[in-house]
Order: structure tokens, then C-alpha cells, then sequence
DNA sequence: GTTCCTGCAAAATTTTTGCATCAGT
DNA sequence: ACTGATGCAAAAATTTTGCAGGAAC
């Protein structure tokens, strides 16, 4: 039910969905506003604006901070991404699925990593408390803290250790 | 089950236990820590680091944003205050009690409020969820983003005005 | 040919840090 | 007294903005 796997996440199909939503919403798909959003859509992982600005000159398409920034921001505006923050470090995006498909994050405070899953039952209670409450939700959020794993391994043979 | 009413803070004693748990920790209840302390807890809304500082000047009490900052960070790693972050404008703090008990937010979209709930039925899902992740769930933060009562209200009213 | 978009660089915002001085225990 | 905490101011980190030139439709 809870899946921590790979999310399968058809890279290719956002990228286009993407291009169409803007043509229709009247935008251009000018070349560094779609070297953005196929940077994006490579990754399933979440992605930082710098983060994205260096990819893109590491393959030699340079593309200035401020145009990362302004596409970011009209992507997140037309619902096509979803943003992150984690309270350490700078906001990160991914790909938001026209499925209305979508992920959560786990976030481990050990060594920052951010990894995602789904479930349904989470979904199934926010649909519940969504109707019930005096505020039209649009959409939710939901970040678990903790150890993951390896840090967690970690930490209980650092304890071991000292016993 | 789904509460929107104010939540009950108890504020004073937040304040008395948290200046517990920094004597007990090590640390110093001092004057500028303290009337951080305090501010935060005469308010069961989140507030910012600057609103903090703003709020202690405005009574006199002039601390300094780099204090309150430390302070901020040195009561969060204590786990005496949540953070919050909408994604808009700078991060939010407020008491964690430690009765374990806690809420989570409401961010209007459109006028940037941020109200606060309590839902056991999400609770209970995230605790069933915790338990079946590879991963060590220390806490979780959820946000629901939509519109508040009041701005749902102007947009259909709108929306009327137009047909 | 328009109009929108980009890049640059400067500015604004938020948060962190160094260091001399001060206050709590 | 000792040691940690503060305040200031400078710096760092992140994001936004103005504007002249360039690209998409």
C-alpha cells in the first residue's frame, strides 16, 4: 500500500503535456524555458532552481538564474509543478502529474535526503477531513521528518558502539 | 472531529516548560531568549523571525534578528517549536507542546492567511503509514492549500457578478 | 513586425557569522 | 570569575526586478 519504490513518473509525457498546457495558456515555448522544464522532467527527484541552472550549463545550454526563477514560477502558477521546501536549503520542484497523481516526501534530517511515496489511505483520510472543513482545499503538502534507513542503521551501531 | 475553532494553548505553560528545558538542557534563560519565549507564546498563530523582533521593539524590548534567529534555531533542535513553511515569504514558528499534541495549516492562496486544524483521522493514518515505511518517522508536517472561507466567498460572488 | 522572453546585473529579502562586550549562573 | 549569550554590522544565500536586446509566433 505504501510504495517506496521508483515512482514511475513517463518523463517524456510530462515534457509535452507541459509544452501543450502552455501553448494553450498562451506562453511561448522558447528554447530556455523548455531546457527548464526538460531538465524537470529527467528527474523524478526533486530539484533546487540552482540546482537546475548548473545542469543546464554542464550541458553547455546556459541559461540565466533569473529565467530558471521566472520559468519555475509560471510552471508552478499553471499547476504543472509542485514545490518543496524542506526548511533546509532552497526550494525545490518536480513535475506535478495531470493525473492528479502525486507523491510526499520523506525528509531525513541526518543527511538531507528527500525521497518519496504514496498511500492511499493518507489520501483516503485528506479527502475525508477536505469535506469537512470550512476552506476549499486545492491541494495538500505532507513532509515526514525522520531517519531514513541508512541513518538510522547508522545511528543505532554509533549506539551499540558506545554500550 | 475535524476542529477550526481555536485551539487551546495554555500559553503560560508552554512558556514555563520550555524555560524548564532550556535550564535542563544547559542553557541560559536569559533576558532576550526569554522575551522571545514569551512572544511566541502569547500567540498561538505562527509568527516570523521578524514579526518576533518587530513585536519586542514595539514594546520596547529591542532584541536583535541575529538572537532571535538563535534562538529560533536553538528551540527548534530542542523540539519546543514547529516550523513552518508556506512556500511564500519567510519561515513561520510556533509552540511544539509537549503533550505531543499538535496541528497542522490552512494556507489561503489567495490572501496568504494561515489557520490552524486538527484532524484524528489523518493522525491515524500517518501513524499506520510510519509503521510500514523503511524509514524512522520522527514527525511530519502537512499543509492544505486552497481557499479560506472569506476568499471562497469573493471569487464566487465574482464569478456571479460576471455570468 | 509585434509582443513576449531572455540575460545581465543590481537590488531586495531572509538568514548566518565574526567578534568585542555583556550578562547569567 | 567563567562561559555562554548578545548586538552590531558585514557577509552569505536565495530570489526578484529593471531594462536593453533577441527570439518566437
Amino acid at each position: 500500500m505504501a510504495t517506496q519504490a521508483a515512482i514511475p513518473t513517463s518523463t517524456q509525457s510530462w515534457v509535452e503535456h507541459t509544452a501543450d498546457a502552455l501553448r494553450r495558456a498562451g506562453y511561448r515555448s522558447s528554447g530556455p524555458r523548455m531546457a527548464v522544464v526538460e531538465t524537470l522532467g529527467r528527474h523524478d527527484c526533486v530539484l533546487t532552481a540552482g540546482e537546475i541552472a548548473d545542469r543546464l550549463r554542464s550541458e553547455g545550454r546556459d541559461v540565466g538564474v533569473a529565467t530558471v526563477y521566472r520559468a519555475l514560477e509560471l510552471l508552478e502558477g499553471l499547476g504543472l509543478l509542485h514545490r518543496l521546501e524542506t526548511g533546509e536549503g532552497p526550494t525545490r520542484y518536480e513535475p506535478a502529474h495531470p493525473t492528479g497523481e502525486h507523491h510526499h516526501h520523506l525528509l531525513c534530517e541526518r543527511c538531507g535526503h528527500v525521497s518519496a511515496f504514496e498511500d492511499q489511505g493518507v489520501e483516503r483520510s485528506l479527502g475525508r477531513l477536505a469535506r469537512r472543513l470550512d476552506f476549499r482545499v486545492e491541494g495538500h503538502d505532507l513532509v515526514l521528518r525522520g531517519q531514513c534507513a541508512v541513518c538510522a542503521a547508522e545511528s543505532r551501531s554509533k549506539a551499540e558502539g558506545r554500550a
